[in-house]
DNA sequence: ACGATCACG
DNA sequence: ACGTACGTGATCGTG
């Protein structure tokens, strides 16, 4: 047994790390004692949870002042006997853990999730900005030294530094560090011992803040989103090789383009400017740090392209703008898609993407490794590479214009809670409230713009950018959207006097308390009216589960729930997700919208048959 | 590490 | 007094 103390808040503790099984016989009395709560961490070879090399190194189980840290290797059959036994946990980003130790040790998530807090998630109901807005951040160390210790060690930062002294990077530390580095060993016991110590410091205040409902239903909400991570989705691993290799093979085609007229890197924006300079463009939009601006909207013009990449036939085409284009395009596909799908894969060519279920500052959900909301949806190449199960299809089922219809709730605007309750298309009626009955197509776009500037707080030259009018233009349509919809700035304004007079922070219908920068406090609209959407369908997924419904869910996407269903009850099951998401939200009714995609989630977005 | 860019809702 | 587009994740170039 190795025995290691450490000074935390002024108290000695202890960590533990046994060598042999006569060392855990102080371990069953530890599991077995007085503790409401144990916290539990663990330590693997990487985040690729599923991918065939991955490996549990050590798990973890502490109180305030002592911890033992088991080698999964030696262990396994008394960590699961004590993780059976009945008592509840806290974990620091629990999902993590909890998915390592269904994949590992067989301990199903379902049954660990109902007995576990997670301090992130407490920690975010308190405070859920990162360090980089103004925020504690929502990692271990700096809510330790906040809430339990100023002189909290910074594990993740100290065991990096170890890595590199043993020759390790960053990124292959995890797996080659000895497991009984002594720095290692007493790290990953003060993780369990900050953690235990920060859970008992902050959920107290988290319920007499009034959030234990919300902290309920988060905690809830994880655990079914954990389950949607284990399933994950299926890969058409033959259809990606080759999509890759059209898309490299396209890059190169357009690079050779480039290069001819001197950019021997599409990537440099430098370059690119200095090129286009030189062929006599003139460029004049900047950075914010004052350098030509090349993206997409300055050169698709120069391409004499629209934004749905079509020919316009407004000038020549400048071919350098046209290749850096889709040069750009084709390999930022083949990177950040098709090759990461192939690199993320399991053993069963199925992806796991990590799920963010209590993510932004307005609680938003977040999907990365790979980052499956933002797929490319004006193409159905990339969404393509995504099937149904053997014998299912791909369903989903979408909340119309949720954000519009939050907003009208909330702001009580009584010609669009007619618009509503009359069963119109949200952005038509917009458009008639401004143009008139007979409005055109582009002034339903230019309404729907104006909409959307509007919960986000944006003026008229952002709308006339974004909606493509001059800046005339975009300013009669804002007046004009305020005459039409006046309820909404009111609205506003409101919620802006109240955090300028009162606390810099707007608490949603939920009870969800949004923090506010004081120079941006006309985000408070954007900020309730995101964050109630996203309420909205995570109250949909617990929901879908609730009525039996859950085995069909894949990923929820903002507005939207992804699932698939057996072919021959696919419209049916798909009806009933969507009858199961629809609700009221304060006398509005929040509509959906199913449909059956097809075999590959492509389907929905053009993909032949 | 950070800015620029681009993908989504 | 005025005006501010919101929220993410990933990659690449640059210093």
């Amino acid at each position: 047994m190795i025995t290691l103390t450490h000074v935390v808040a002024g108290e000695t503790c202890t960590v533990r790390f046994p060598e042999r099984p006569a060392d855990l016989y102080d371990f069953e009395g530890f599991v077995s004692g007085p503790d409401k709560v144990l916290a539990l961490d663990t330590e693997t070879t990487g985040l690729d949870i599923y991918s065939p090399g991955h490996r549990l190194r050590l798990v973890q189980l502490g109180n305030a002042r002592e911890a033992w840290v088991l080698r999964a290797d030696l262990f396994a059959e008394h960590i699961r006997r004590a993780l059976a036994k009945p008592r509840h946990y806290v974990a620091h980003n629990w999902t993590y853990d909890a998915l390592v130790l269904n994949q590992h040790l067989g301990i199903p998530l379902e049954e660990l999730g109902a007995r576990s807090y997670d301090t992130r998630v407490l920690a975010h109901l308190l405070d859920p900005r990162t360090t980089a807005e103004g925020g504690i951040g929502l990692s271990l160390k700096p809510l330790s030294a906040v809430y339990v210790d100023p002189d909290a060690p910074d594990t993740q930062e100290g065991l990096t530094a170890e890595f590199r002294r043993l020759g390790f990077t960053k990124a292959t530390g995890w797996a080659g560090i000895p497991i009984d580095n002594e720095l290692y060993v007493r790290y990953a016991g003060l993780d369990v011992i900050l953690t235990h110590r920060l859970f008992h410091e902050i959920a107290p205040t988290v319920r007499d803040v009034g959030l234990d409902h919300l902290s309920k239903f988060e905690h809830h909400l994880q655990v079914l989103l954990a389950i949607l991570q284990r399933r994950g989705m299926r890969l058409d691993v033959p259809y990606v090789e080759r999509l890759k290799d059209d898309l490299v093979e396209e890059a190169e085609r357009f690079k050779l383009v480039a290069a001819r007229y001197g950019v021997t890197n599409v990537n440099s924006t430098a370059q690119v400017a200095e090129a286009l300079s030189a062929m006599g463009e003139t460029l004049t939009e900047t950075t914010p740090s004052g350098a030509a601006k090349v993206d997409k909207n300055v050169l698709l013009p120069l391409a004499d392209l629209n934004l749905q990449w079509e020919r316009v036939e407004a000038r020549p085409p400048n071919p350098l703008a046209e290749a850096v284009l889709r040069s750009k395009r084709a390999e930022k596909w083949a990177v950040t898609y098709a090759q990461a799908f192939l690199d993320l894969r399991d053993a069963n060519d199925r992806l796991h993407p990590s799920i963010g279920a209590l993510q932004a500052r307005t609680a938003r959900m977040s999907v990365s490794r790979p980052p499956l909301q933002q797929l490319p949806s004006s193409d159905w190449r990339v969404r393509r590479a995504f099937i149904a199960d053997p014998g299912q299809l791909i369903v989903a089922a979408d909340y119309k214009q949720v954000e519009m219809r939050v907003l009208a709730a909330l702001s009580g605007d009584p010609a669009m809670l007619k618009a509503i309750a009359d069963g119109l298309d949200i952005h038509d009626a917009v458009a008639t409230g401004m143009f008139g009955p007979g409005f055109s197509k582009p002034q339903r776009k230019l309404a729907k713009n104006t909409g959307f500037g509007e919960v986000f707080g944006g003026g008229a030259i952002t709308l006339a950018r974004q909606a493509g009018v001059s800046v005339e233009v975009a300013k009669q349509a804002k007046a004009l959207f305020a005459k039409g919809f006046p309820g909404i700035k009111r609205y506003g304004r409101r919620l802006v006097n109240r955090a300028e007079y009162g606390r810099k922070e707007v608490i949603t219908p939920s009870g969800r308390h949004l923090p506010l920068d004081r120079d941006r406090l006309y985000a408070a609209t954007n900020y309730v009216v995101q964050s109630t959407a996203r309420d909205l369908l995570a109250q949909a997924v617990v929901d879908v589960f609730d009525a039996g419904l859950g085995d069909h869910l894949l990923l929820p996407i903002h507005d939207e729930l992804l699932a698939q269903a057996p072919a021959a009850e696919a419209g049916d099951v798909i009806r009933e997700i969507g009858r199961v998401m629809e609700s009221t939200f304060q006398g509005v009714a929040i509509a959906s919208d199913p449909e059956v995609v097809g075999p590959s989630w492509g389907h929905g977005y053009g993909a032949p048959e």
